[in-house]
Parts: C-alpha cells; sequence; structure tokens
DNA sequence: TAACATTTGTAGCGACCGCTACAGAATGTG
DNA sequence: CACATTCTGTAGCGGTCGCTACAAATGTTA
C-alpha cells in the first residue's frame, strides 16, 4: 500500500511492490495473482481503513454545515496525516490512468461516483430539512465538492503545508449554501 | 501539441507523436532535440494560443467579481472547446509527473504558480478598491481557485459534459466573497 | 535420514520506452 | 548531367515494463 500510495498505480513498477514487500516477482504473483489485482485489493483495504470512517460520520451528521465542514476538514488529515504519505492513493492513480478500459479504471471511477452520490444525497437531504435553500444545483455542488477534495489530495502530494490546505477549506465551504 | 494533449506529457510516446506529425524519430530528434524539448515548445505555443487570451482579459477586467465569472466560463470554453481535445494540457500533465526534478516539471510547476499569483493580485486589488472584503485570505482563497480549475480541467477530460461544469462554476463561484 | 510438498531466487520472456548510427533517397546547385 | 548537401527510413541500441519457466533451497512428514 505504501509504495503505491507513494507514487500512484500505473506509476508504481512491479520490482518496486517487490523490494518494498521484500519478495520477488514469482511470491508476488503466487500471492497475488497480478499487479492490477494487488493494487485492487490495497485500494479496498485502504478505503476501509481511512475513509470509511470520514465517510461514516459524513453520513451520521445531520447538521449539513457542520457535516461538510467535518469532511473537509476530516479529508485534510487523511491526505496530509504524518506518518503516511501525502495525498489520496484513489486520487493519484485516477487523474492519469492511461487505458480507461480495465478493472482498476472502472473501480476507482466507482470510487469516485460514490463520493458524489453520497454528497448530493446529503444536500438533497438539506433541502427537505431546511438547511439548504430550495432550488440549489445538488448535483452541480456535488461535483463541484469533489473537485475541491481531488484538488486538495493533489495540492497536498504536490507538497502544500497542511496549514494552507486547511486556509483552502475555510474558501470551499463558502460554496455551501445556507438559510 | 493534439497527441500531448490528448494523453499527457508522460503517457505520450514518441512513436505516437511520429505518426502524428507524419514523420520518423530521426526527423523528430533532428526537428526538436527530443521529446522533452517539443513538449516545451509545444506548452508555449498553447499557453500563448488558448489561456493568454483568459489571463489577458482576466487582468483586464477591473470589476472583480465579473473577472472571475469569465475566468470560470473562459475556461469550460478553454477545456471543452469542440474541436479540441477535452481538459488541459498543462494541468493533465503536471498531475502525475513522476520525475519532479527536471525541466518539464519546473516549467509546469512555474505556469501553475503564474496562476496563483495572477489571482491573488486581483483579489488584492479588490480589497484596495473595496470590492473585496479585507482579511480576506487572498493566498488560500487563490489556491482554491486553481484547485478549481485544475478539477474542472480534470472532469472535462474524463467526459464530464460542458453543461455540468458551467453549473459546476456556478457553484465555485460563492467561494468569491463581495462586500 | 529419506522422500515429499512448498516456497523461493535466478534468469529471462516479449513488448515497449526514449533515442540514435547509418545508409539510401531526395533535393538544390553548378 | 554530376555532385554535394540535406533529409528520410530502417534497424537497433540499452533499459525497463509486467510477468513467468524452472531449478535450487526450504520446510514438513515418516
Amino acid at each position: 500500500m505504501d509504495v503505491f500510495w507513494e507514487h500512484g498505480y500505473e506509476a508504481t513498477s512491479v520490482s518496486q511492490l517487490c523490494s518494498g514487500i521484500g519478495i520477488n516477482p514469482p511470491s508476488l504473483y503466487a500471492a497475488f495473482g497480478s499487479k492490477a489485482q494487488l493494487f485492487l485489493d490495497v485500494v479496498d483495504y485502504y478505503e476501509r481503513t481511512y475513509w470509511q470512517p470520514v465517510w461514516d460520520a459524513f453520513e451520521r451528521e445531520t447538521h449539513v454545515l457542520t457535516a461538510f465542514r467535518r469532511f473537509f476538514d476530516d479529508t485534510v488529515d487523511v491526505i496530509s496525516a504524518p506518518g503516511t504519505h501525502l495525498g489520496c492513493l484513489v486520487t493519484l492513480s485516477s487523474v492519469s490512468l492511461k487505458e480507461r478500459d480495465t478493472d482498476v479504471a472502472r473501480a476507482l471511477a466507482a470510487i469516485g461516483e460514490d463520493g458524489v452520490r453520497c454528497i448530493q444525497t446529503k444536500l438533497e437531504f438539506g433541502i427537505r430539512d431546511g438547511q439548504i435553500p430550495a432550488g440549489t444545483d445538488t448535483l452541480a455542488l456535488a461535483h463541484a465538492v469533489t473537485v475541491v477534495v481531488d484538488g486538495l489530495a493533489i495540492r497536498a502530494h504536490d507538497g502544500v503545508p497542511p496549514d494552507t490546505l486547511r486556509r483552502l477549506v475555510v474558501a470551499a465551504m463558502q460554496m455551501i449554501p445556507d438559510k
């Protein structure tokens, strides 16, 4: 996971994975089947470990503005956590996939679409609950939020310090309308 | 330019470039020196042709909110223009450069920093001119704007239709505070 | 200790990468 | 027409990619 996390899927070579694990290519292929399958396993573990708690908290919080504020803050925590690599494994791997027609590409795209759907659901709840103005373009706003999250991950990977990212979050929060 | 624009710098091979131009590798190297140098020439032409007018209009417009609105709209125009490839050549190439210590990486990073600086300058003018609230975190907001621009380019390359991008722009405009 | 099953390391497959030596074709000049 | 110069195409350099055949090493039983 560390190796994939640092370089992204395609930029990671099997040799790097092997020296990271401390085994040789035949052992890797006996254990995981292929580079792609190992990556899918890694992504599954990564999502469950790092992002599932963030999404759970986001869905649980009924005050919509608070939910988004915590979601952005949690995002910065995940992509800038000390002791882990900077950025998001999924975003880094998906932003420039050469081959769009693979299991890996489809899995990463599905994760992105899940995010949009989850955010849009929260916004529509906010409208029904009177927290968000009716007539808000929930799909466009959901896309805008995921765009900011992707951008945060990319900037974190590029070395922008967490402090700047948190100030960026304050600006991004202005996108969420309230009543 | 078309080939680089479609696949990004690293994902474009010299063979693709050669069949795109209709020449063979030796001719390409005689004419342009290297794949990297050809790309730098291409980026220079691309920036001057497609983005310089956008930045010029942004700097010229003295009404700050209008400047940003037009800037976002122009951005969608450039990255979704029919007859060209989707997305931004620079963003697509820079988001996941493996080797950070090359002429190409430095050139692309410089373009990004120029964008942040230009946007921040406009925001600070807005503060001095009374259009933007004093105390606005201009650096963070400038970063946020470029993050949205990068995100727009990535989404456009992924096939998100211009209509959705324009609605996303409306949401993103809420980040810019006015008095 | 002897025989087996499993795991491991070596070495290399074919394909592609960025790039180039070199010879033949095309071109401009007298 | 002969010639010098430029350009072009073939073919291949060393290197890396994802992946694997195969044999040596290892661990597990009797």
